[in-house]
DNA sequence: GTTTATTTGCAAATCATTCGCATTCGCTTT
DNA sequence: AAAGCGAATGCGAATGATTTGCAAATAAAC
């Protein structure tokens, strides 16, 4: 079933169903919130699975050109690193001290959208929203 | 005058006021919208500037430590550029074809901001918000 | 099963950023 | 204004993440 899902996810986006790229989409599905690539090639490994580094590369590549993830860049301070994120619209709540994730569910942006699209005559495609602060166990 | 704000700035900063450090300054306060360090050091070669690529990144470096500069993160797609912006909480509009970038005045976020602690417990401190589109040139 | 285009592994290349060390510079104290 | 000290700078080399070239393996179509 977790198969299949995969295997109907590949075709309506017009891509090869391979070995490599359900298993990546399975740790995809799988982490709740955007990892690092090196995190998913970890995660493989331990699996016992045998995928190179530069194949998690290329595979994110196409996964993100078809839309079915979104790069998306946690920083504040000197750090910068990109990640992956799933499809669904959400934003994330980002602790300065610890680095815990925390997914928000309500966006307050998309009437804001409409307002800006007349206003700048722009054609609005998305939005990336990023929050920072000091989680309860840190804010000491 | 530019001098002489330059160093109060500096010295309110606890950094010493040195020439470089004046030049970069002098290229953040011109520049309307996030730029990399790479731009900068373009822009000082042509006035004839002579200063290491390596330098830029270190006195930008301390002045993102001082607060005087934010690291932002532009991307969309495959690129990732980490770039600064001023102090003045701003917000950008993207063109995905043509980069044009484009400032926010209002920013829809500071109640919700309110919401959100109240609900996740978190101090919040900060958040970053870019948008993405197609300006009216590129809308086709 | 064969064919054909695509995907993958591997190692090497590339890109931005950082670092080490010798030299120079800015600020403070005479 | 000159001397001394710690910080800032230039240069080139090191690092780390990501990308690329090419030959071999694999998936989808026939």
């Amino acid at each position: 079933m977790e198969e299949f899902e995969n295997q109907e996810l590949f075709k309506k986006n017009n891509i090869k169903n391979t070995k490599h790229r359900n298993l990546v989409l399975d740790v995809l599905k799988e982490s709740q919130f955007p990892i690092t690539t090196e995190d998913i090639y970890l995660k493989l490994q331990e699996r016992g699975a045998h995928i190179s580094l530069s194949t998690i590369y290329r595979i994110l590549d196409v996964f993100a050109n078809k839309g079915m993830v979104v790069k998306a860049i946690i920083s504040e301070g000197s750090k910068a690193m990109v990640e992956l994120q799933h499809l669904e619209h959400k934003h994330h709540l980002i602790c300065k001290e610890c680095n815990k994730i925390v997914a928000i569910e309500d966006c307050p942006f998309e009437e804001f959208a409409k307002a800006l699209e007349k206003k700048t005559d722009f054609d609005i495609t998305g939005h990336k929203l990023e929050i920072y602060g000091y989680c309860p166990a840190c804010k000491e």
